[in-house]
RNA sequence: GGCCAGUUGGUGAAGUGGCUUAACACACUGCCCUUUCACGGCAGCAUUCAUGGGUCCGAAUCCCGUACUGGUCACCA
């Protein structure tokens, strides 16, 4: 009867019973086999990169076995909550086609039958199981005080004992009913401790899905379950509740919550809820300057951040295929045999993600990134980089936009062919390599020719080449043949393998003349294809290009 | 310090006792192709899988120890 009292005493407001609550949160309707995920951020307002692959995972487990993938936010600490900070989350993952099925869909509105899906708003689901754990006698109120803590803490240091708050070091643990009441009732504050059956010299063993079974000694600590101040449950006290209701089929977490998984596999047995399976994700790392790694950091580094990527004018589809070659080993060799398959058609599989912690590589992502942009059609380029272009290159936009057909042309240079140009590691790549298409940007060039200096002798080649050999209607062996017609004609070898044999016998070769033509006509000695670049410039372009050489 | 994880080239990694004188991809280097650039092709880039032992006819793969790296031991998640 006194446990009944002291529960009623810390809970005064809990009416419910755990019953209650369960009737809440019924049995899902899935068929066999399909995952029920979760995202469960802080309210921090952006997504980093290490949480933006660990979503990304959790929503193509889900989304792989038709199952539900949610979003829960954590927001039991007050000091990790930032203003408006779900609406931030919830945009950087709809920018990555990241999109939940329940759980938040706003800064206040959610959708699913299994929330509320913000845990400062479960207090009284959380307060239910803890009262009810009070009653059972497998928790109690805690009166320790800071100072008596870290009293424990030295005197176990001292020792060379384990730290924490255990065994006969768990003080409050031997209150009296009584006691903790008469305590309560003269105001001294408390915190709720799980007061755990576990023994050290057990064994226990979680079966990781990637990492296969780690052993631990059993738990036997009394952790914290409910805090003093906000009355606000712990993440361990949340996590076994939320992820009990809510039916989570698969925990996707960082490594570093491998060593609580005791007081997790304790909560879930105590409180008769059956454990999810657990899939400890390798961390996402970088080097340092020192030369160490370290995890990525969303406060000291800029490219962790997914706004990074973004401003760099990287496709959010070209990110999502290498979070993918980070997550599988096997989706590389997938992706190069589909060159053109969709994600979705790609099923991830758990044994193949990698245990230890991945250094981000920007130079591989810019690489996925050129095949990507590659394997798209003019279209498509044109349409997706439009809204970077407006954003991060306004000239560029306002040309794209008053030539539409014309800019799709340029995108098409190179493109339909069995192997395509791979020119554009990022849409900020575009602008270099199609800005003098434009006669708008064509207003300085610079006439860097490599062989040939001589301005007269340019001037002839340009005057001989449009005059008696150009023709635009021409295709593209006839063209081709032409130039070498002329090549002869002036004294330059037609053949590279005639010239490199004997040098001595040619002004210099094919190369060097249509160099003269392309750096006259672009103001670059790289372009793309000569005959198309000049097809599309067109005659009068052309001519007041020509025109413009002094 | 206790507990836990990880350790295969510059990077991501394949590999689960013989087919491995360690795949594939990125990066890098060289050559070839080529009217430039890009693409593409070829070749090179770990005699060795952190390290020391052990088991075995045989080990990157199994066992034990050590080292190193990371994590964790909060009324943070």
């Amino acid at each position: 009867m006194n446990l009944k009292e002291l529960a009623d005493v810390m809970f005064p407001d809990v009416h419910e019973t755990v019953e209650d609550i369960e009737k809440r949160y019924p049995k899902r309707n899935l068929k066999e086999g399909a995952e029920v995920t979760r995202f469960a951020p802080s309210p921090t307002g952006f997504v980093h990169m290490g949480s933006l692959l660990s979503a990304f995972e959790d929503f193509k487990a889900a989304k792989d076995t038709d199952g539900i993938f949610y979003l829960r936010i954590e927001d039991t600490d007050s000091e990790r909550s930032v203003e408006n900070g779900i609406s931030g989350i919830i945009k950087d993952l709809a920018d990555f086609d990241i999109v939940p099925d329940e759980g938040m869909i706003s800064e206040t509105e959610s959708i699913g039958e299994y929330g509320p899906y913000i845990q400062s708003e479960r207090k009284d689901i959380y307060h239910v199981y803890a009262k009810d754990l009070v009653l059972k006698g497998l928790a109690y109120p805690c009166f320790c005080t800071k100072e008596e803590l870290d009293e424990t803490r030295s005197i176990q240091e001292l020792n060379k004992e384990r730290i924490g708050y255990y065994g006969s070091y768990a003080k409050c643990r031997c209150l009296s009913c009584e006691e903790a009441i008469n305590k309560i009732k003269n105001g001294e504050k408390y915190v709720v401790r799980f007061k755990s059956p576990g023994d050290f010299n057990n064994k226990i063993v979680l079966d990781d899905r990637m990492r296969g079974k780690i052993e631990f000694p059993e738990n036997d600590m009394d952790i914290v379950i409910i805090k003093s101040n906000d009355r606000l449950p712990t993440y361990h006290f949340a996590h076994a509740i939320d992820d009990h209701l809510m039916q989570t089929t698969t925990v996707m977490r960082g490594e570093e919550w491998i060593p609580s998984y005791p007081i997790h596999q304790q909560l879930f047995k105590v409180l008769g809820f059956k454990e999810p399976r657990y899939a400890h994700l390798g961390l996402v790392m970088k080097v340092d300057e020192n030369g160490t790694r370290r995890k990525l950091s969303k406060r000291k580094d800029p490219e962790a951040s997914v706004g990074f990527y973004h401003e760099k004018g990287i496709p959010s589809e070209a990110t999502k295929l290498y979070l993918m070659t980070i997550a599988n080993s096997n989706f590389e060799e997938w992706l190069s045999n589909n060159p053109n398959g969709k994600l979705s058609d790609f099923k991830m599989d758990f044994s193949k993600m990698s245990e230890s912690g991945t250094l981000f590589d920007v130079e591989k992502l810019f690489n996925i990134t050129k095949n990507y942009i590659s394997h798209m059609t003019s279209e498509e380029l044109y349409k997706e980089s439009l809204p970077w272009m407006k954003e991060f290159d306004e000239e560029l936009y306002e040309l794209m936009v008053k030539y539409p057909e014309y800019t799709k042309q340029i995108f098409s240079i190179e493109r339909y062919i069995e192997k395509p140009r791979k020119d554009y590691s990022s849409f900020s790549d575009i602008r270099n390599g199609i800005w003098y298409m434009y006669d708008e940007l064509f207003t300085n060039p610079t006439y860097e020719y490599q062989k040939i200096n001589d301005i007269k002798e340019i001037k002839e080649i340009l005057k001989t080449y449009f005059d008696n050999y150009y023709d635009i209607n021409d295709d593209k062996d006839t063209w081709f043949s032409k130039m070498k017609e002329m090549a002869e004609s002036l004294g330059y070898a037609s053949n590279m393998k005639d010239y490199k044999k004997n040098p001595e016998n040619y002004k210099g070769n094919i190369a060097d003349l249509s160099t003269v033509i392309r750096v006259s006509i672009t103001s670059k000695c790289m372009t793309p294809d000569l005959y198309e670049i000049l097809k599309l410039l067109g005659k009068e372009r052309i001519n007041k290009r020509i025109s413009l050489i002094k």
